[in-house]
DNA sequence: ATGAAAAATCTTGTATACAAAAAAGATTGA
DNA sequence: TCAATCTTTTTTGTATACAAGATTTTTCAT
């Protein structure tokens, strides 16, 4: 039951396909994508997949060599520690204009999601969890009133879905993510942007030995190379 | 005398070549990129073209419709705040980082760029302070040892490029700037993390009266037309 | 058996061809 | 004269064709 309002380009809805499959580790990092064996296996042309692959080239996801083709982007761990750090920073951006600029109904949104969030552990639904912690952080994004930087972190923080999967695994994780949840909602509500600002900060950061166990929990994803810079 | 040592797809210098085109304003916002056109204009037939355009898509600079063409996106005053704002941050986290991590090497870089800035000023030479400007900048990307942030941070001065340069056309704004800078220096040799990103922050966001000389120089650039969201 | 050089194959990058959607223009009825 | 509809033209999106650069395989000399 396909209801498209905006007609949308073949290679725009195939970018997303191969966006999920690259996030869902079908084509792990350093893959080779080979453009006929993409095209047949959609059972499109060749066209429309170079377009796919250049806008996943543009998001960073991929990366075309020249004459050898396009393959799946290698992120290092100095690099995923960088990207992690910078997304931090988002989130804090977020929280210090939320704290001043929420509505009343963006302030409820978040509320809610914080309860589904809530409700997902007690449940105990990983899936449900992390779908629901998503909708919270996007509804602070929202809040920000900055449309250019709630594009910017919707961006990043979609590029690192899959390695934000692998963080929740770590011990205990998501229980103290729901009490630093709690803190970041007190924060905004009351208007109070450099508490909000820190707390979301140091709740993507995840300080100390946390994220040490999530470092070693992405090595092994990895195997064992550090690999490329 | 071309000696370009890796390999580029001719789409992505195509690429360049219109980023250029947008920035001076030989497209304005709103144009349409006809596709034939442009083949023409470069000799070249339509699908390099295409790929080069959904690149420029992909960073923003154009926006694709549909089965209807290609765009010179155009940027509100509001959404230009909103960039400014997130450029701010950009650089104050640069700063911030830079005063903890930055070099011997990469302090006398910084210093050297200041002072080009100052020469430019003294020979009262604008493309001059301009470009040195865009190096003084860089120094404190490299130094912040955050390759990922560096990145981010260069695309988006990038893409506001054409509106910095009319920044500094308002009264004074050169000379001001230019004992930012130092103070910008100064607290980045100290290391003093939050004096650096303090001042970067205020030295991107021009605060006050300032700020709307900058939005009435830009809104008489663009005709009165508030327009698009 | 090993390594270098040459040939064959594969793959990308670009050009061209064609179908379908939009836009522009012509035609008809009021 | 104006509006609505039909027709024509333009333009995008995708498929296919082809050339040149990689890669792999084969061949040959040591």
């Amino acid at each position: 039951m396909n209801m498209t309002l905006t007609p949308v380009r073949r290679a725009e809805s195939l970018r997303e396909s191969l966006e999920g499959d690259i996030a869902t580790g079908l084509y792990p990092a350093g893959t080779r994508l080979d453009e006929v064996k993409l095209a047949s296996r959609f059972g499109v042309s060749r066209t429309p997949i170079r377009e796919a692959l250049i806008e996943l080239a543009a998001s960073g996801l991929v990366e075309i060599r020249p004459r050898r083709g396009a393959f799946v982007r290698e992120i290092s761990i100095p690099r995923l520690v960088e990207m992690f750090e910078v997304m931090a920073e988002y989130e804090a951006m977020c929280g210090r204009l939320a704290a001043r600029r929420i509505t009343p109904e963006e302030l409820v949104a978040l509320q809610t999601a914080h309860e589904a969030c809530q409700n997902a552990e007690t449940a105990g639904d990983p899936d449900g969890y992390f779908h629901a912690n998503q909708t919270f952080h996007e509804a602070i994004y929202l809040a920000s009133h900055n449309g250019f930087l709630a594009e910017q972190a919707s961006g990043l923080s979609n590029r690192l879905k899959a390695y934000r999967r692998l963080q929740l695994r770590v011990r205990n994780r998501v229980a103290s993510s729901l009490a630093e949840h709690q803190a970041i909602v007190d924060a905004i509500a009351s208007g109070d942007s450099e508490a909000a600002a820190t707390a979301l900060r140091q709740h993507v950061l995840i300080q100390g030995e946390r994220f040490n166990d999530f470092v070693s929990q992405v090595s092994r994803h990895q195997g064992a190379g550090g690999s490329s810079g």
